[in-house]
DNA sequence: TATATCTGGTTTGATATTGAACTAATTTAA
DNA sequence: TTAAATTAGTTCAATATCAAACCAGATATA
């Protein structure tokens, strides 16, 4: 199976799609955080509170798909605001592991009720299901992406 | 109708798919593209090409949802590698408008051509189909974002 | 008409991100 | 056991992007 034109247009505009959707989201996101805090910055706060954190930058880089030099700097700006600690890892001297402060905790906190009435305005606009819906796609696309990242 | 905890989680897990598909799908294009052209600056050269030239800056500008001054830096690097011209506005002294030189067209043909290995990898891995069938949801987020993008 | 407002584009300063080179620690293998 | 290769994280220079201030031309209004 090879793809023919009409696919081919269909890809790119696909990923137009999704490049213009996330320059809109995270646009969005980052007038409505608080104190000047970026979307990847909380990104990475919202991970550490919702899926535990002890993670090494390592593991962060590879969840969100950016290089281990930008997570070194999120974090450091994170770090900065005192909403993380990095601690050495007990067994690899090489590595870290990042633990949120209270401060990262309650920021995180604020943070997901600063965006709640962006959320509340889009309520009744976006169509909740469908996005829900196209989750397991999205995620298929992503690990494909994922595992080819060396094409 | 008030999101509720379990919708909330997947809009945010929904613009976070977004966003790591985004990084992984610009990060190929840029390793591909040749010339070490960004794909922010082919995806200028595509759309010209494919829906006409002569489009002013603003215009451009609002159909990749980046900011005007963001787009005054993609043309200008564009146009120092001749890729277009900028020519003034016929009526309107304030604006110009932006076309493809032959060179641009050419590389804009050479451009996808060099995309057409990491496509070719891809292809029976991503559901092309599934893809499509996407897009038309993936432009109402994207309608409702920008309609609200005041927020 | 004259002034005020609006609009298209540029400039500026700050920040995010990348790829590549680098350091230090771990693991592999000779 | 020692040397080579790998791995975790940092640093650096270059580029992309943004928001905000700015300029000049166009439009509205008084």
């Amino acid at each position: 199976m090879t793809l023919d034109e009409e696919q081919r247009k269909a890809v790119f505009q696909f990923f137009n799609e999704i490049g213009i959707i996330q320059q809109l989201a995270s646009t969005m996101f980052n007038k409505c955080l608080p104190d000047g805090v970026h979307v990847s910055h909380f990104a990475v706060l919202n991970h550490l509170a919702r899926l535990g954190d002890g993670k090494t930058p390592l593991k962060l880089a590879e969840a969100f798909q950016v290089t281990k030099g930008t997570m070194t700097h999120t974090l450091s700006t994170l770090s900065k605001r005192r909403f993380i600690t990095l601690r050495p890892h007990a067994t690899d001297g090489r590595s870290k592991l990042v633990f949120l402060t209270s401060a990262g905790r309650a920021f995180q906190v604020r943070a997901v009720e600063s965006l709640g009435p962006a959320m509340a305005a889009l309520d009744g606009k976006l169509d909740y299901d469908r996005m829900i819906a196209m989750l397991p796609e999205l995620a298929k696309v992503r690990e494909v992406l994922d595992e080819n990242r060396d094409l």
